[in-house]
DNA sequence: TCGGCTGTGCGTACAGTGTTCGCAACGAAG
DNA sequence: CTTCGTTGCGAACACTGTACGCACAGCCGA
């Protein structure tokens, strides 16, 4: 818990009684409290990290973290950027631009859904996500889509992952909430049926088509691909036509 | 601050030194709180809401509000649905369904640029925000999507309020950095735009056309509805491939 | 007119938060 | 050996959301 030194209820200032400072676990640094920071946050969702614990897994004080960040938002930042190095975009010169596309969108997805805090975190900060990693995710796509011959790549991209942060957030939050509940999806699911079909009982247009609700109740996941992969063709088809043949 | 009874350091328990209840005020209500909970979510942003101030500014102390209201989470939910009120839908036998749905992705957007928190709160939560007016959003919009063809209303929803969603999320969290700044969007561009022009200089994708850096300097707003009505057109259009004709 | 009941306000308190400050201990350099 | 810059951290501050229990107001039946 402490790292050596007069603590544990030893107020007396002798240099002899004093613990020596533990070696064997690695010393605290940026990289290893980022780490930690993710690991915390995918466990247990973003309101559970706190300075306090965080040191507190790393077998440090809460404050001593303040020596290699600077604030708490600033090492979230970095946690952004950490995760940011998982998402997959391909090469500029693939050959099929809506395969390449749908591959870095469906990577990201998947990033997004590991890590279900990390769209809350990017819709609250507005910009300055420029760390090393999060640049060259942008630099990737927008070299995608510049080979793919959009004369506005910006707007394309800006389209495209309005659509992949929409989706992926809405379907994060939904895990989060699964995850709390302790029940599998599928379980969770099927308790709160009756609830949403009385709720919808009254609004005529609100009925579920009963093979989706079948599909929901045993292969939730497939059926959020699906969802995904329909609303990516959508954009995709609509960017095409934009595309200068 | 208070409203009476033995306080103000007054700790003598005598019935006569005790102020009266005041009554001028308008008793606290659930409504009323809700309704002071929204102003103080526009002014001062998300994380400056709290029970204590809002107390303070409906002349009550911070505990009382809990007579009305569950929890704080409780409280925001019923805020997003105070403010769910304000999306405007068009009807379902609207002409031109195209034109509805614009309108109907236009007026989410005003309404989350006019409440930069509640993207933030929507995306939190995960499901569960069944309040009668975001019911009746919903409703409306399936509504309007049935009547316009789609085989598949929910799919098409969806993909359409993805895009909206990212899209108003990402320019509220701009709108409230910018907000925070203290200086207006243009000037805030202008200030940053060297540092980003230095950023994307090791980035050979990433520069920003001379003529899109220009109208952010000068109409950033207008920019930004551009941007949301090319991308929404794109969305459409590949939604309008799936029309059965 | 008199209880008593119910609903409402809120002072106090608790456990937690992010962060500052100053001190103590260390490794390296002079 | 002394000095110096770096690192860890205990204590403290100003907050947060919220549970608890008391004090009062208005009302309803007697």
């Amino acid at each position: 818990m402490n790292r050596g030194r007069t603590t544990d209820k030893n107020p007396i200032p002798s240099v002899w009684a004093r613990e020596q400072r533990r070696t064997d676990q690695p010393a605290l640094s940026r990289e290893a409290i980022v780490r930690e920071a993710v690991a915390m946050l995918d466990a247990d969702g973003i309101e559970a990290l706190s300075m306090r614990k965080l040191g507190a897994r790393l077998n440090a004080g809460a404050t001593s973290l303040y020596r290699h960040v600077a604030t708490k938002d600033e090492l979230m930042e970095l946690a952004v950027d950490e995760v940011a190095a998982e998402i997959h975009v391909p090469p500029a010169d693939s050959p099929d631009w809506r395969a390449a596309v749908t591959e870095a969108a469906e990577s990201f997805r998947t990033t997004a859904l590991r890590h279900p805090w990390l769209t809350l975190v990017l819709g609250q900060a507005g910009l300055a996500y420029l760390g090393p990693n999060y640049m060259s995710f942008s630099e990737r796509l927008a070299a995608l889509f510049t080979a793919a011959g959009f004369p506005e790549p910006s707007r394309a991209i800006e389209t495209v992952f309005s659509y992949v942060m929409g989706m992926s957030n809405a379907e994060a939050a939904w895990l989060t909430t699964v995850a709390r509940s302790g029940e599998t999806e599928a379980g969770f699911i099927a308790r709160l049926m009756p609830a949403a079909q009385r709720a919808a009982a009254d609004h005529t247009h609100l009925a579920i088509p009963h093979a989706e609700v079948e599909e929901a109740t045993t292969e939730p996941a497939a059926l959020r691909d699906t969802k995904f992969a329909y609303g990516l063709e959508v954009v995709l088809d609509g960017l095409a036509l934009r595309l200068p043949k």
